[in-house]
DNA sequence: GCCAACGTTGGC
DNA sequence: GCCAACGTTGGC
């Protein structure tokens, strides 16, 4: 079981729509690394769901329901999408400077690379924002 | 709205 | 294959 971190501008996709949808195609990576990331995602690994610009803030988690595969609107096909279920919201959201306060949780990835959009995140990492969310 | 970081593009 | 120019992302 892996854990990930992928980003959502909440004008574009926002959380509460993800509840709404139950699951979703994440389309749109349009950057090798992230496409990589996805690649690398197994079935029922976990994505927490970070709202990036507005929000800054982890809002809950996703779980892997298809893996990758072609990205639909990717016109040059070079890129991949995975299918993403079961939003679970966070008690409570896990702010970004929250986040770069905390000794365990300032080194991750998405931190030092903002603008890679999905990022690995380590089992220490997860068990620490599960915890501080309230989903543990 | 600004700006730093950084990925991508295209000329050579 | 290098590198300058450019575009985009995202925090502040």
């Amino acid at each position: 079981m892996a854990y990930w971190l992928i980003k959502s501008e909440p004008d574009a996709y926002s959380f509460a729509q993800m509840q709404k949808d139950k699951k979703t195609g994440w389309t749109g990576v349009r950057n090798y690394q992230a496409a990589n990331n996805l690649k690398a995602m197994q079935l029922s690994d976990v994505c927490f769901f970070y709202h990036s610009n507005e929000g800054k803030e982890i809002v809950g988690t996703v779980e892997v329901n298809r893996t990758y595969h072609p990205d639909p609107t990717d016109e040059t096909g070079k890129f991949g999408m995975v299918e993403v279920k079961n939003p679970k919201a966070a008690k409570t959201p896990l702010t970004l400077a929250a986040i770069k306060d905390h000794a365990t949780l300032k080194n991750m990835a998405f931190v030092k690379q903002s603008r890679l959009s999905v990022s690995p995140v380590s089992a220490a990492e997860a068990k620490t924002i599960l915890k501080l969310c309230g989903l543990a």
